[in-house]
DNA sequence: TTAAATAATGTAAACGGTTACATTTATAAA
DNA sequence: TTTATAAATGTAACCGTTTACATTATTTAA
């Protein structure tokens, strides 16, 4: 039916080896030969089959990607990274998502070994113990992006959430706040929402500020959620008069929920988001948030995944990128 | 180095085709057999090689999906809606978007055929010539959302963009608005941008409105677009009192121009968008909105395609799903 | 018991490429 | 010319599965 290399060797009058050279290698075979059967390929609508290709090269030139979900924007960022790069390199990119769901790591990561990518690009450490127990007992070249790794064998490209969180309360601080509360991602969710957590608390300690866990609050990642959350906070006897929010989504939610008790965010309530989202500079007030590189991080993933792929270095690469924090007008100078 | 199965059956005692069956249709085999075969597996640390199966099965259980961008969080809804349905009938998605490039539509199509998947599910129709007709010389099938398909032999699952669209002329004239201006997506990036044009002049029309290309404005779907637009419209001798725009990401740019113009939404200025996405409502004002069955429509899509892949159907299937406009506080009434 | 029917397993070709090695053809040097 | 060398092509085994068909083992019925 579909047309194989055979098909065309015939047609042409050549072996089968001919005819994949000039897939291959088209500089190894003589330039009539070679015109002749393109052209055949041409007319009878040949299409390379993958499979067998990648069955006897051994490689696919695919990389997989697990991200959390597909439905946070930041992500989109990091992932057009690895796209961006993988595709200069003449890889393609298999995108799988967890949704947070129990088992899915696992189950993209043994999708990803029998369909045979070249390479696994995670976000954030394999969260699940089971998938780290899989990916040492089989042979396969990983990074993990947005934190550090947990083993020194194994490369990451980050940046630094416990510092860039850390940034986030010495700003507050300031301007003048001492009760600074937080909006977390859960932390059995992603490792780096505890990160954030710990730069958080560390600021405060540094400042000798109190914590007080009835001020931190871990949600899941989603405008509702930021939402309740704020809410919960300003009922508080003695509301923070700042709130750190986990990322944007949280952050955009907590804003709604401010406005709804009739508090003026920037100039008597401060939030301060984390990943910069494109909305993030057209809320009402525009958001003061966490700048991070993504893109960079997702090209410099992939680039150096590729790396070990290729076989083109043998160093484990450990790169940290800066973050900015990005003032906006969502915290006011308190007097 | 890998094992395989033939080092599996020979551990085992038994033939390939043994090993195989216990992995495609182990109860075929006889339970004590079985289970010895299953602990040599695991034993063995062994990953079946979906490319070998693949290939001889001349099926590789995949769908390729195809969406413009996934920086725009409706194709993650859209997204998961397709991935939730295939999972569920035990297949994978590939996913890459084409990120209104030229070329790259036709790129993927080929890719995604030499990987051989089975199907492919497009977001709107083919957008180049090229992939129609590369589409018709092979024989793939496939499916397109979003939109109407151009063929009566391809099978679509969408909801109505005319009609969205006219509707939300219709409450605009409902709240006293005569005055209509429109900030529209590119008509060459997708087809769905001009059908909602298209509803927004019937719309017009309708009420004898006069049509004036003074006050629509094409632009690609960003933030920034969405806010250069608005303040170019507002600029205007004669400027709107109400905009309608072509989805969400460029009402967020719209709303910021609007304030910094100093025109307060929702009292003196109204705006519309198009997808209701989560953050949607906790612009200020909640923005009103259509909202569209992207979860849905993916479902749909995703089975539809897999009934046909399976030869389930021989029924072309055209859904057509229902929109909703989401009334909240960004249209005021005028007397 | 034995024959017939059924269940379990084995055999071997096929899927569509790649590639080490061998052979043929063309080119350059003597 | 002849020979040595390089370029182009061919041969055949291999990659890891599946599956139609054949064979053997087991169960059931008579």
């Amino acid at each position: 039916m579909a047309t194989t290399i055979s098909d065309i060797a015939r047609l042409a009058g050549v072996s089968r080896a001919t005819v994949s050279r000039v897939i291959n290698n088209p500089e190894q075979v003589k330039e009539k030969t070679r015109n002749k059967i393109l052209r055949i390929m041409e007319e009878q609508n040949y299409v390379y089959n993958a499979l067998a290709g990648g069955l006897s090269k051994n490689s696919t030139r695919t990389l997989g990607l697990i991200i959390p979900t597909i439905t946070n924007p930041i992500f989109a960022v990091s992932t057009k990274g690895i796209q961006n790069a993988a595709a200069a390199r003449g890889y393609s990119i298999i995108l799988g998502s967890t949704e947070y769901a129990e088992g899915m790591e696992l189950n993209l990561v043994r999708l990803y070994l029998e369909k045979r990518v070249d390479g696994i690009v995670f976000t954030g450490n394999p969260q699940d113990p089971r998938t780290a127990e899989y990916l040492a007992s089989r042979q396969i070249p990983y990074i993990v992006t947005w934190e550090v790794s947990q083993s020194d064998r194994v490369p990451f490209v980050t940046f630094n959430n416990i510092k860039a969180a850390y940034q986030v309360v010495d700003y507050f601080i300031s301007m003048g706040h001492r009760r600074i509360g937080m909006i977390s991602g859960r932390f059995y969710e992603t490792g780096r929402a505890k990160k954030r957590w710990e730069g958080y608390v560390e600021g405060l300690k540094n400042w000798d500020v109190p914590y007080d866990e009835n001020i931190v609050i871990q949600k899941e990642y989603s405008v509702a959620s930021g939402r309740e959350a704020m809410g919960r906070l300003l009922r508080d006897p003695n509301p923070p008069t700042a709130v750190f929010c986990g990322n944007d989504i949280l952050a955009y939610g907590a804003i709604a929920a401010a406005k709804e008790h009739k508090r003026s965010i920037g100039t008597d309530l401060g939030i301060i988001g984390f990943d910069d989202l494109e909305m993030s500079a057209v809320m009402d007030p525009p958001l003061t948030t966490v700048r991070i590189p993504g893109h960079e991080m997702g090209s410099m993933g992939a680039n150096a995944l590729i790396d070990i792929i290729e076989g083109k270095t043998t160093e484990t690469v450990q790169y940290v990128l800066e973050t900015d924090l990005i003032l906006r007008s969502s915290v006011p100078k308190l007097k």
